[in-house]
DNA sequence: AACAGCCCCTGGGTGC
DNA sequence: TGCACCCAGGGGCTGT
C-alpha cells in the first residue's frame, strides 16, 4: 500500500526518466482512472506537453508540465505502480494507462485493484487543497501536533489516517508510529499529554524518514515481503511477539480498518 | 465534528 | 483441481 515513503521513492526513481520528456500519445485502457477532466480531454490535453519536474504532496505524485496550465497528478491507491519502459517492453495486462514518450519509452500506470486516480487540473489546489501539512516539512512541529490533538475528540489512529489532518500517513505507518511512541491507538486524540504528542510527532517523522531511506536500498517497490516485514514492528504481525517486549501483538478494527498494537508497550 | 456504512476492485486466502 | 466465499485497503460519499 503506497504511503508517503513509497510515493516519494517513486518520485525519486521516475524523476530522471521523465524530466525533459515530451508526451506523444495517451492510451486509456480503464478510463475510469481519470477523475478530471473527462477522459477524452485528458487524452487530448497531454500530447505535446513536456515534463519539467516531479514532486509529491501527501500520497499524490505531481508531474509538472510545459506549457503550463495543467498539472498531472497521480494517486496510486492501493496497488498502483508506475514504470518507464521501452515501448516494446513486454505488455502488462494491468497497465491501464500508458503515456508514450518521445524518446521511444512509455510511462505505464498499472493498477490491479483500480483504486488509483489520475487528475489533470488547471489548478492543482483543486485536488491538493484540502490536505493537511506534510509530516516531514518544517511546519509540522511538535507544538502544532500537540495543539491540534488537544482540539480533537476523535480516536487517534483514525485521525492519523485523515489526509486533511496530516498528509501521507496510511495504515502501516500509523500503526508503526503509534507503537514507536508507545501510544494506544484507541485513545482519544485529546487525551494525549503534551509529552506523548511530542513523542508521536517524533515517531511519525522517524518512521517515515527511515522508510524513505530504506526504499532506496531494499524496497524493490514490488513488495518483497521478507524485507518489508522485518522492518515493521506491529503492522500485519497480529499474534506474533512484540519486538520490544515479547507480548503478542493485538489486531483489532478501528474506524473500519485493521489496527495492530502491543497492549503492553502502548498505553 | 464524528462516525457507521457502503462503494469501488481483485488477488489471495480459506473452506468445502 | 475447482468453486464459492470473504477480506484488505485509500478515500470519497451518504446518512445519522
Amino acid at each position: 500500500m503506497p504511503e508517503l515513503p513509497e510515493v516519494e521513492t517513486n518520485v525519486r526513481r521516475l524523476r530522471p526518466d521523465l524530466t525533459g520528456q515530451t508526451i506523444t500519445d495517451v492510451q486509456l485502457n480503464w478510463p475510469r482512472h481519470v477523475v478530471l477532466p473527462t477522459p477524452a480531454e485528458f487524452q487530448t490535453l497531454l500530447p505535446g506537453r513536456t515534463v519539467t519536474g516531479l514532486g509529491r504532496r501527501g500520497k499524490y505524485i505531481i508531474i509538472e508540465l510545459a506549457p503550463a496550465g495543467r498539472t498531472l497528478l497521480i494517486h496510486l491507491g492501493m496497488s498502483g505502480q508506475l514504470s518507464v519502459v521501452p515501448a516494446d517492453a513486454r505488455p502488462d495486462k494491468h497497465a491501464h494507462t500508458i503515456l508514450a514518450l518521445d524518446n521511444g519509452r512509455q510511462l505505464r500506470f498499472s493498477d490491479t485493484r483500480k483504486f488509483g486516480k489520475l487528475y489533470l487540473p488547471v489548478d492543482r489546489q483543486q485536488v491538493l487543497g484540502k490536505l493537511g501539512p506534510e509530516p516531514l516539512s518544517p511546519e509540522f512541529t511538535a507544538g502544532w501536533l500537540t495543539k491540534k490533538l488537544a482540539q480533537r475528540r476523535r480516536v487517534i489512529k483514525p485521525l492519523l489516517l485523515q489526509q486533511n489532518f496530516i498528509a501521507g500517513i496510511g495504515n502501516i505507518y500509523a500503526d508503526e508510529s503509534l507503537h514507536r511512541a508507545g501510544v494506544d491507538p484507541r485513545r482519544p486524540a485529546n487525551s494525549l499529554e503534551p509529552a506523548e504528542a511530542a513523542a508521536l510527532h517524533a515517531s511519525i517523522r522517524e518512521v517515515l524518514a527511515e522508510a524513505i531511506e530504506h526504499q532506496g536500498t531494499t524496497f524493490d517497490w514490488v513488495y518483497p515481503d521478507g524485507e518489508m516485514q522485518e522492518r515493521l514492528r506491529v503492522y500485519g504481525r497480529g499474534g506474533r511477539p512484540c519486538p520490544t517486549c515479547g507480548t503478542p501483538i493485538e489486531r483489532i478494527v478501528l474506524g473500519q480498518r485493521g489496527a495492530h498494537f502491543c497492549p503492553q508497550c502502548q498505553q
